[in-house]
DNA sequence: GGATGGGTCAATGTATACAAGAAGGTTGAC
DNA sequence: GTCAACCTTCTTGTATACATTGACCCATCC
């Protein structure tokens, strides 16, 4: 089945968004766009109406779409909100979790080791996503998958930054052990516990890296 | 402003989804439904892509939009997410609230009191809905807040309907007192297991509710 | 008689044309 | 000289026309 052509283009502009081609603020231009991608306005606006569905455009009405990029504050409180979620299916996923999840993240976890002992943040992350993903699905509530899914996709790319920083990888699996150890044990609340710090310290981490960049650019 | 015309049709069809004018799995007939409101498929097609926002229909390509009402399932799986979320705004407000906003919620309280000793449902809805709109505001986070309230809203029609229990407004009452007290005295895990136990019995009860109505039509 | 293939039809996806509103510039008056 | 009002222009919102595709039905072949 081929895809439309408004889903083709809201992932190229949600591309082009992440990777910070477009600045916080910057007005979308229809006609603009709509030549550039070859297609007439009514699919682009479509694709427009996507984004700002994901929070990633404004729609002002009469006035055109523009570039939101989450600020510093609303950045730490998803980042709040998504170690709360996390926290969440933690503790769900205690209870329910099946023995060959618990292999698949052991096996995730193993894998990890690997890419910190080679120092290979990408493979680091690809495993990592994978471990996290895990305990979304074992959290056996479809519903709730499929929000923290949305939320850490929208979180992805400052995740992932600060993979870079001084020892995060070596932390960060010293970290996905103690969660799979609770989840192993059934322990609700040390799960949700492991799991709320796991991703809080990412946001920590991710402040500190905001506050390093601004402080070099001034 | 003039609000759009796809924001007033979205509305329009919310509404009609809510109150089960049109079942799950009813195809909304672009053509007919333009020719319903008087505009031309332009806007409604912009309001029905508002709605697969909100998963109220679903857009399958090339096949139309189809309404899509949450099946049992899916509810519980709501109601559990609602429960948790809940608690984590609970969690959060315990340590974040204000001294203004406990009595706010000491005074919505009290005004529920008073829609139990009249037996007033929708008295009593309404100040319940006060009650926890404050704790979501009190949690103190702008993000968290925001989704909070986005899923109230889509539980709020099956929330209403099991006030009408025999005690249970009763029963709901004495549940915010705990909370209440969980709140004042700053106990995070108080206040967070307090809500979770409030909005969990509430699928539970809508669960033995959607049970009843079943067997009286079967 | 049943199944498969082609054709027709209807509905969605896309393009374009038109209307309405907002922003900015220019001109006139005080 | 400055402020305000009007006009122009550009952009968004809406309507309509066209294209494309999926579904259904009938006919023909096995």
């Amino acid at each position: 089945m081929e895809k439309r052509r408004a889903d083709i283009i809201a992932d190229a502009l949600e591309e082009r968004i992440f990777n910070g081609t477009y600045a916080d603020g910057d007005r979308l231009d229809e006609v603009r766009l709509s030549e550039h991608f070859g297609v007439s306005r009514t699919p682009l606006r479509e694709a427009l109406q996507r984004l700002a569905r994901s929070q990633l455009v404004e729609l002002v009405p009469r006035r055109g779409a523009f570039v939101r990029q989450p600020g510093p504050v609303e950045l730490m409180e998803m980042f709040e909100v998504m170690a709360e979620v996390e926290a969440v299916c933690g503790r769900l996923a205690a209870k329910r979790i099946s023995d060959t999840a618990l292999a698949d993240l052991h096996d995730a976890n193993h894998k990890c080791q690997i890419a910190v002992d080679a120092q290979e943040p990408d493979l680091y992350y690809a495993e990592n996503e994978r471990f996290h993903k895990i305990i979304y699905r074992e959290a056996g509530n479809g519903f709730l998958e499929t929000e923290t899914c949305n939320l850490h996709r929208r979180l992805q790319p400052y995740r992932r930054q600060q993979l870079r920083l001084r020892g995060r990888m070596a932390q960060s699996l010293a970290e996905h052990k103690a969660i799979l150890t609770a989840l192993e044990q059934g322990d609700s609340e040390a799960a949700a516990n492991a799991l709320r710090g796991h991703v809080a310290i990412q946001g920590e981490k991710f402040h500190s890296l905001m506050a390093t960049l601004k402080n070099a650019a001034e």
